[in-house]
DNA sequence: CTGTGTGCAAATTATTTGCAACCCT
DNA sequence: AGGGTTGCAAATAATTTGCACACAG
């Protein structure tokens, strides 16, 4: 349940000293009730529906805690930079031709081990993106071809 | 051999149409040369060394025609965008601490072929990061620790 | 010649910072 | 009162674009 994430991370807000405000709870909603991975841009458009004078900074700034308590992750996509509500690592599909960043359920994988064994690397997290086309996109691209 | 490598860059532009310039060729080669998949600044500053008249614009215009033709890959990592001469999908460990970037050289996985099964999606190719702490900043750490 | 490439300067975009007013505790 | 928070505006960074000149094919 959203509302149960929501709660959560207003919790760990307070025990790290932190303040829950109403700008944050429309962020930290924005952001879990989005598929998208939404950027800076976007999240502050969202917002701006339910507090019209909300700032990009605030927006901004909010990010920044919700990174340091741990409950968001930044991602850069192709130059973008875009945040996901689930800072557990999991696999991204990328799709290249719209941009969608889909999370992949699956378990994830444990190779890192191997890595980390040879390389003297002491791992805290890894992140795997996939990078392709989406079952839409293929979709589309058939239908483009068969009409032109 | 990196002259191999330069040698096949400049090959593929003129297959493509573009021209191999001198300007092109250092920027090429800062690419293959560093260790350290730099930034479009850090090419620039490199390359300022030998063209001095060299622009960043001229940086940024070689490196979009370099990822056109498929030479070299765009990274993102940690907000920060850099550029890697092996285009070839292959595991990055990224240092928090000192935000090295290094290529792991061991076999590619092959997870991604079961996420795909799955998923519907068409996949080109995936890119592992680690981030953690690489061998020389983890002796640091201990350094400090044992200092202070 | 004709078109591509280069360098400069200006324009964009994205993100950060300084600061005064505000609100919660 | 005290400290975190907000919103605005200005400052920074990073990247892109327009344009005139240079140069290669």
């Amino acid at each position: 349940m959203l509302n149960e994430r929501v709660a959560a991370v207003a919790r760990r807000l307070r025990e790290r000293g932190y303040r829950f405000t109403p700008q944050r709870m429309a962020i930290v909603q924005a952001i879990l009730e989005s598929r998208n991975h939404p950027s800076a841009e976007e999240i502050y458009r969202q917002v701006s529906a339910v507090f019209p004078m909300i700032s990009l900074a605030t927006v901004y700034k909010t990010l920044e805690v919700l990174k340091d308590i741990g409950e968001i992750a930044e991602l850069s996509v192709g130059g973008r930079t875009r945040y996901d509500g689930n800072p557990q690592p999991h696999i991204h599909l990328v799709c290249e031709r719209c941009h969608s960043v889909t999370d992949w359920g699956g378990d994830m994988v444990s190779i890192p081990e191997e890595v980390l064994a040879a390389s003297g690397f002491r791992s805290r997290y890894f992140h795997l993106e996939v990078h392709g086309l989406c079952p839409r996109c293929q979709a589309e691209s058939r239908t483009e071809d068969d009409g032109a």
